[in-house]
RNA sequence: GGCCCCGUCGUCUAGCCAGGUUAGGACACGGGCCUUUCAAGCCCGUAACACGGGUUCAAAUCCCGUCGGGGUCGCCA
């Protein structure tokens, strides 16, 4: 049976590079048919767990990464949190104090730094002299007379070699003689990561430990506890970084503005930063950060599209494709066709899956999708009434595939607000309708729209057609300066079909209105 | 610095284990067509085996070395 696990910290956020991780483990239990378990790593967390938890259980949630225990859902190995497992952590210590695999240590930080520094200058790795070691209970009295206080450290062996079988990387060695005693647990009784961990993955019946890459160099202290421990040995699989863009650096929520040097990285940030002013969301790089899920759920890209993108960072299908629903992904997964190097992640890429999955998306899906966003800034009533919907599904109709994620439907405010509060942007009057003649010739249009029927996408091309002849122009002539007349913008839709949508009553007052700003 | 990992177009990658490909695909980029702005669509194109030695009839692929990049060396996780 096979059962992963996911550990975030609950640092209020959930990073793309986790999120991979997450995906990945996810992935290879459900191709496996096992259990995919989430738990929290909190030992360090004192305050606002649950709040700061809330985003990545909601982001996992939105991405369909469902969890077969762990938070919300309970299990047979609660509890899930590592904050309230501390008397298993504490067992574990004193288990492994009696074996001899750990030793009470009274040395001072400022001593130990001493030992590093002095290791520094002369040029040899550093290791810890176990001199304030207490290997009895007299050695511990006499410390703790000079006012000393203990922490456990593991006892590393100072021989031999160790060699982790790794499903990515194939064997990897390790000198033991190289290894750290690390500290396990603090003066005040709290336990650290690689102790908790390793406890944790064995009362959890973890097979498999999937995780990033910086982690490998530090599996020998875990195997080192899992083996005093008499645990058997999970399967370990460390899975390449997500890089920063352009690079093979690790992707940092703190380097944005660096990223931000990318042309590609600066257009989807910018467009994304758009969307979140509008709804009017904060749009500093704190809370509203490309590296974080959260980020595209906000957007309005679709799960299924970051999920898609997310499989293909590292990892491949043998053939060349590079769409996959999630129960293909699930089918065709498997540890042994992850890569090695790390995959820099790259928001054009990603835009680009995104882009062919909202093709996909059928128009009432869709009207589903760009619905929160309308009522969100408030062009649209909730509830919706059925006609304002009819309207919605038009306008997406048409506008197929500019519609990119779902906030971009904010852009089509024109077809939601009164005619009198239609803003004209003044590069575009300027360009389009500042020309002399273009008054007379709208209004000249205007008479003939005003007779069309009916009032319909088909009917008023023919009539256009029919009134550049008449007018001896080009169609250009005259629908630049209608199109920012009836919108108030030189970008948009088809121009038959904005016409229908809006209306003939909303066309000839609109029209009216823009004569002002024509010559 | 020690140890560990990694190195195919700008990016994601196929090919490597079982040596023989015009080194393939996708995103991006450039050009052209279309055109009603934008988005798209269609056609064409630029672009990579880090380097150096071996082994072999033949090396991206096997071996050795070099260089480069990254990770780790916490009383963080």
């Amino acid at each position: 049976m096979v059962r992963t696990r996911f550990a975030p910290s609950p640092t209020g956020y959930l990073h793309i590079g986790g999120v991979r991780t997450a995906l990945f483990n996810w992935l290879f239990t459900r191709r496996h048919g096992g259990q995919f378990i989430l738990r929290i790593d909190d030992t360090d967390q004192e305050r606002h767990v649950a709040e700061a938890l809330r985003p990545i259980l909601d982001g996992l949630r939105w991405l369909g990464i469902d969890w077969d225990e762990g938070p919300e859902v309970g299990g047979p190995y609660a509890p899930y949190y590592q904050s309230q497992r501390l008397e298993i952590y504490q067992k574990a210590v004193e288990r492994l104090l009696e074996v001899g695999a750990a030793y009470r240590d009274y040395a001072r930080p400022e001593e130990i730094q001493a030992e590093r520094e002095a290791a520094v200058r002369e040029n040899r790795p550093f290791v810890y002299s176990r001199r304030w070691m207490a290997e009895t209970a007299e050695d511990a009295r006499r410390f703790e007379a000079q006012g000393r206080q203990a922490v456990v450290r593991l006892k590393m062996p100072r021989e031999g070699k160790l060699v982790i079988k790794d499903l990515i990387r194939g064997p990897v060695e390790f000198d033991w003689a190289q290894e750290q005693d690390h500290v396990i647990q603090r003066a005040d009784g709290t336990c650290l990561y690689h102790l908790a961990s390793v406890v944790d993955d064995y009362e959890f019946r973890i097979t498999h430990v999937i995780r990033a890459e910086e982690h490998l160099s530090n599996t020998p202290r875990q195997v080192f506890i899992a083996q005093a421990l008499g645990y058997p040995l999970p399967q370990y699989a460390h899975l390449p970084f997500v890089a920063e863009p352009g690079s093979r650096v690790k992707l940092s929520k703190r380097k944005l503005n660096q990223y931000l040097k990318h042309k590609e990285f600066a257009e989807r940030v910018e467009h994304g930063r758009r969307i979140a002013a509008r709804l009017g969301l904060p749009t500093d790089l704190e809370s509203f950060n490309p590296v974080v899920v959260d980020f595209y759920r906000q957007v309005g890209y679709l799960p299924e599209a970051l999920v898609n993108y997310l499989a293909l960072l590292g990892w491949s299908s043998d053939d060349n494709r590079e769409i996959f629903t999630r129960e293909e992904l699930i089918r065709y997964f498997s540890l042994e066709k992850v890569n090695k190097a790390p995959a820099s992640f790259d928001p054009q890429k990603l835009w680009a899956f995104q882009d062919r999955y909202m093709r996909a998306v059928p128009i009432d899906k869709k009207v589903e999708l760009v619905l929160p966003y309308l009522q969100r800034v408030g062009w649209v009533p909730q509830p919706c009434p059925e006609l304002v919907r009819a309207k919605i599904a038009q306008i997406l109709q048409a506008a197929g595939d500019r519609i990119k994620v779902a906030g971009d439907i904010l852009d089509y405010s024109y077809f939601f607000v009164s005619d009198e509060q239609l803003e004209y942007d003044p590069t575009a009057v300027e360009k389009r309708l500042r020309i002399p003649g273009t008054a007379q010739r709208l209004r000249r249009f205007s008479e003939q729209l005003a007779q069309v029927e009916p009032f319909e996408p088909d009917r008023l091309e023919a009539m256009t057609h029919q009134f550049i002849q008449t007018e001896g122009i080009k169609l250009a002539d005259i629908i630049h300066a209608l199109r920012v007349a009836v919108t108030g913008t030189s970008i948009g839709l088809g121009m038959f079909d904005a016409l229908a949508i809006l209306g003939r009553q909303s066309c000839l007052a609109r029209i009216e209105r823009a004569l002002q700003y024509a010559l």
